[in-house]
DNA sequence: CTTGACGGCTAATTCAAATTAGCTTATGAT
DNA sequence: ATCATAAGCTAATTTGAATTAGCCGTCAAG
């Protein structure tokens, strides 16, 4: 990986720990490997760097986005993969979600630095809300749209289901980034979420 | 409400919007109406205002836990007022919690800024989710219980169900700390949220 | 009625962090 | 071969925020 590259791995490593205003060039510097002033020759200033930051994560999230819309907008791709799904399914549907959340390097740092930033401006606060809330919903909103349609589940109203089935992961989601050595009790607590979840779903009401 | 006071309260609001770090005495001292060094007769230094801060919310929190849990460990006199509780009850249970965590100002502002700083340390990390987390689910859970024991709900594991109640309402929260601009779509989803749930957990399952 | 401490002010001072200046070396294109 | 550029370095410089020094008025206790 290129200089300009790393510098902002390593921050963005080290926003998302300390927040963009208790980094100090230098800090940065450092773990490059390089002097501070060395920084200015790819970046036009701390802020830049910071810009560049969210510059990349919007073009994930875009490029993500538009994957999942591809694959959402195909009924008949997912349709076959939940035309059999159980409850064990449902759990590992859910348990990978979490874990790759959790553990994705990239994922982990972008989500840790907007926890950090969102308050600043507007945009920022958008921009969370969107990747962590109005996203999630949505595309899993039409993951078990399609159980319902399959009759797998049961439901009068999909998005409340989806917001009862994602609210509680993402709350475990926040307790790991916080204290990560929480994550072998969330993980228990999520498994027995979903079961209960496909139970209380599973038949009529 | 004296000097001394008046800055852990302005000092208060506006880190939980900017963050310790983005605060400037400056600033601080100018929502009091005073000039900076003027704070230094009231505070050793900056940390030790956020020190207080911390204090008093520790000591809020505190309080709040013993109220709690005089009402929670006696179960009769909750017991009476969940006797004949219906779903109306419960939503409006779950709004009132809504709206004061909301809205309450010191609550809001103490939470923003836990937000903003839980990754600085690791007690504040604990604090936060003791706040947020651990703490809502134990109360929760012992009303829910409740509610179980009354033979208004059904459910094998408590614990399970709480976090079920409570996660999409804490994520609705944080939605509306980052955008205000929601509270009322967060409102709307909250009760279908609460009647969906007490419609699931209303009968055997 | 005076004195001391409380709380405010202005004018420094300090200090750390960001940024700039200007030198050096390597390297790839002409 | 040389020259331009990229990318590094050290040594300033700038800036701005925190803190300290030291002065002053008020007021309550003696």
């Amino acid at each position: 990986m290129d200089t300009k590259q790393r510098i902002l791995d390593e921050a963005l490593t080290l926003f998302s720990e300390k927040g963009y205003a208790n980094v100090f060039v230098n800090d940065i510097a450092e773990k490059v490997g390089i002097k501070a002033p060395s920084l200015y020759k790819h970046y036009k200033n701390k802020q830049a760097i910071f810009d560049a930051i969210i510059a990349e994560m919007n073009h994930r999230f875009e490029q993500q986005a538009h994957t999942l819309s591809i694959n959402g907008t195909d009924p008949t791709a997912d349709a076959e993969v939940y035309k059999n799904m159980d409850e064990d399914h449902l759990v590992k549907l859910g348990t990978d979600l979490f874990t790759y959340y959790l553990h994705d390097s990239y994922t982990k740092r972008f989500r840790k630095m907007l926890t950090l930033e969102q308050f600043q401006d507007e945009d920022l606060a958008k921009v969370y809300s969107k990747q962590y809330f109005d996203m999630p919903l949505t595309y899993q909103g039409m993951l078990l749209g399609l159980l319902v349609a399959q009759g797998f589940l049961v439901a009068d109203d999909v998005p409340v289901m989806t917001l009862q089935f994602y609210a509680p992961i993402y709350m475990l989601l926040t307790v790991c980034d916080r204290e990560p050595e929480r994550e072998q009790e969330a993980l228990k607590l999520m498994e027995k979420h979903i079961r209960q979840f496909d139970k209380l779903y599973g038949r009529n009401f």
